[in-house]
DNA sequence: CTGAAAGCGCTTACAG
DNA sequence: CTGAAAGCGCTTACAG
């Protein structure tokens, strides 16, 4: 593969210091208008692209940020990708992405792995327990933390305010005449699922102490949604309401009361989170709690950004809070009719 | 930020040369087991970690693949993802992720970006016309085409067959008795959309040369598939059939058919293409092409390598075949029945 | 098997 | 404003 063409060609070139070349390429004021214009025609015309491993030796600075996150699959890590990047090119940086698939051990490498590659790191530990090694291992580097549970270092960290956004969806389900409301709650382990499962419980207690939860398993897949929604309409008594820990799972339940021939909102109410894209193209359009995802990427993004200029960023933690979407699968009785949906 | 361990501090510690550090902790032979074993110790104690860009400055090697796709959303590029991430840490590769939001210029500036910071590059560029300069700018690189138009450039380039994809499809339609079948097209300027919609007309002309392709245009989004669903019930005479160059876009079809009263597959049949998660949960479940997105990415990534490992690639760059899946949205008359879905 | 030294391609005080 | 030189933290022939 060719040689490639470095900083002492373009200074041969153009007949200069190659201290002159980099001031002109960097943008530096201290090179005449000539000289810089010299420079960079010079470069231009030989292609030249510096070299960032150099650059980057020598500056102390790549220009680069780290994400670690437990998966890149499915729409939520997408979403929050699209977050992050639109910042990050924004501000001219670059994004080394990494996914430890659920395995802590791999995470550590990969955190380790980041040393002199990034200035700073975007990470996603949603496994209870993970953060006693990952701040012995986020070295020295500026680092957010995105939807993870906190612990007593100073780490700094910023989510979804999911316990109060499912206690929010409880109170609506309650508003609307339900009272025996199931949950499928998401994988455990997971810290989001926990959060939306505490919410659910503490929401149904606070409305009535002697309520009994009722909470399905689930994983957060369609499919298991699918089997949940099953499994409940098997109960002796079924619900009156179904709140499932995320839209995906909503869908599943969804699909199998249709099978069932079991109608929503009619025979029992649907509730998800997340506000997927699907969600108001079901039939029945699905209640849920929109998540601005991208927003929690790219406000993460913001906050590292300025951590790492030395500013006190801690003003700025506040959980994103996730909005009620009433839609048709949890409308009660009276207010159904002829009116359109969202 | 805490200074960081160089490899001298770990060279002292250990009371040898950093030369046999850097020997001892890369694993090569020439280094006596007890000197081995002081390094490693000493290592790991002061949690050292090589300094990458250092490292890659003098090596010549990054042990990242760079990345380029146009965008970073949805589920067709999470699954790509998905797939290079998988084949990446198999062989302990990094990957340096860029997307250039449909902007050319952008593109062009993010390959020149990766120089000194990817040993190799995915480049996926499905806009007509990218590839120009794109050549110009892939500068030493080994690099692969992921779905992008080939041009007589002799790039490496891997894709599905997008258009054997369609004809399957649109014979699946025509032996199932349908004659009037409409094609909801993908956006304009996209080579995936465009090899679907040629697949669509040649398979259409091969059956009937009179045939009059009936296409409606879409941009891969569920709404535009929606709207596309509506336009098509307003015509004078309805189509028989419908074949959405997407998953996503059928899905907005099926919404509206719902909506309108129209029932799938008896008054109208339907197909998709992608088999994305939710075409087999929808009522009634999609017949769609199953593209296997993440092997894709995967088989891309495998093939860089060996690229990059100097071997001849050129046997293993035949597109990926995707498969028919037929569900309940196109079942013929005949085929309906008490049997369940797949 | 081990060490001293050169070099990877840049940036940045330090002089002038 | 410009250049010569040191240095960023590694790896790798080259000697021994």
């Amino acid at each position: 593969m060719a040689s490639s063409v470095t900083i002492r060609d373009v200074a041969r070139l153009a007949k200069v210091s190659v201290a002159t070349v980099s001031r002109a390429l960097n943008g530096h004021d201290n090179v005449t208008e000539g000289v810089r214009r010299r420079v960079l025609a010079v470069a231009h015309e030989l292609r030249y692209s510096p070299h960032h491993a150099a650059r980057s030796l020598s500056s102390r600075r790549t220009h680069t940020i780290g994400v670690v996150l437990p998966d890149l699959h499915g729409e939520f890590f997408s979403e929050l990708m699209r977050g992050i990047d639109l910042v990050a090119r924004e501000c001219g940086l670059h994004l080394l992405v990494s996914s430890y698939h659920g395995h802590p051990e791999e995470q550590a490498s990969a955190l380790r792995a980041m040393r002199g590659r990034v200035d700073g790191l975007l990470v996603m530990s949603p496994h209870a327990g993970d953060l006693d090694f990952l701040s012995e291992n986020l070295a020295a580097l500026p680092a957010v933390l995105i939807n993870s549970q906190p612990t007593d270092t100073d780490q700094i960290a910023f989510g979804i305010d999911n316990y109060g956004g499912a206690r929010a969806m409880v109170e609506h389900l309650l508003a609307a005449g339900h009272r025996r409301i199931a949950f499928v709650a998401g994988p455990p382990n997971n810290f989001d699922a926990y959060e939306r499962l505490r919410g659910y419980r503490d929401a149904l207690l606070a409305a009535d102490a002697s309520a009994e939860p009722w909470v399905v398993p689930g994983d957060f897949g369609e499919a298991s949604g699918h089997a949940a929604g099953q499994a409940l309409l098997a109960a002796a008594q079924r619900p009156q309401a179904v709140f499932a820990a995320n839209d995906m799972m909503a869908l599943g339940c969804l699909f199998a009361f249709s099978q069932a021939g079991v109608r929503v909102p009619d025979e029992i109410a649907l509730a998800g989170f997340d506000d997927i894209p699907l969600a108001r193209y079901v039939m029945p359009s699905l209640t849920t709690m929109r998540v601005n995802i991208a927003e929690l990427g790219a406000h993460a993004m913001r906050v590292l950004l300025d951590v790492y200029a030395g500013q006190d960023v801690r003003a700025r933690l506040v959980p994103l809070v996730p909005e009620l979407i009433v839609r048709e699968s949890s409308e009660p009785k009276a207010a159904r009719g002829a009116s359109g949906r969202e």
